[in-house]
DNA sequence: TAGGCGATGCTCT
DNA sequence: GAGCATCGCCTAG
């Protein structure tokens, strides 16, 4: 499969815009072990002043990421086991983000299987820290400018264009009411409850 | 299908 | 010491 890669202009610099912009765009990673690719059908928007983000209380190691340039990827580890992957998405300095939770796999299912144990194709990438799994996702790829990245990109729409939903975001607490998820309706490999995806 | 809960290790208070 | 942008396994219905 050719996939095109995304340049500066293609993407707006505003979060959620942003997070429903990516719905239906191609998140690729490339490794020695093969390429895994996936069509994103679910994200989420953690806005500047947004009480849910990482970046509310300000700039720290962790969350430097979400302080660079658009399109900066940040990485951090949840739970103690798990990874999730963020797209900066506002001018420097801000501090926002885009949260990628789950894909739709369009290729290197074997080698995702490989990284996740195994697993149904549809569970492969839904849901954040399993997507961050079956792509080989950790802090060593924190911090990569996602528009110029040999191994980590943002890639052109593979097929039809998405009927894009909204809800509530999943699993946090404050500012829980705010509709910042979106998702692509009808898809099979969509996360969360089904209440929250009609 | 829905809900409860443990695993597990940072980060922040 | 509490809370966490999660997941997988269990139980009940």
């Amino acid at each position: 499969m050719i996939f095109e890669r995304l340049g500066e202009g293609d993407l707006p610099i505003h979060t959620a815009r942003l997070a429903r912009a990516l719905i239906g765009c191609t998140l690729v990673r490339e490794t020695a072990a093969g390429r895994t690719a996936g069509r994103i059908v679910e994200t989420e928007a953690y806005e500047p002043g947004d009480p849910a983000s990482h970046a509310y209380a300000g700039k720290r190691e962790r969350n430097a990421s979400m302080f660079r340039a658009p399109f900066h990827a940040y990485i951090y580890r949840i739970y103690g086991m798990y990874w999730c992957f963020n797209v900066a998405s506002e001018p420097e300095g801000e501090g926002a983000g885009v949260l990628i939770r789950a894909l739709e796999p369009l290729e290197g299912i074997e080698l995702m299987r490989e990284r996740s144990g195994s697993a149904a194709p549809r569970d492969l990438c839904r849901g954040p820290g399993r997507l961050a799994r079956a792509f080989g996702l950790d802090r060593l790829l924190d911090g990569r400018a996602l528009l110029l990245d040999e191994e980590l990109y943002l890639a052109r729409r593979v097929g039809a264009p998405p009927r894009v939903g909204t809800s509530r975001r999943i699993g946090i607490s404050r500012a829980a009411e705010r509709r910042l998820r979106f998702y692509e309706r009808g898809s099979l490999f969509v996360s969360g409850p089904r209440s929250l995806s009609p």
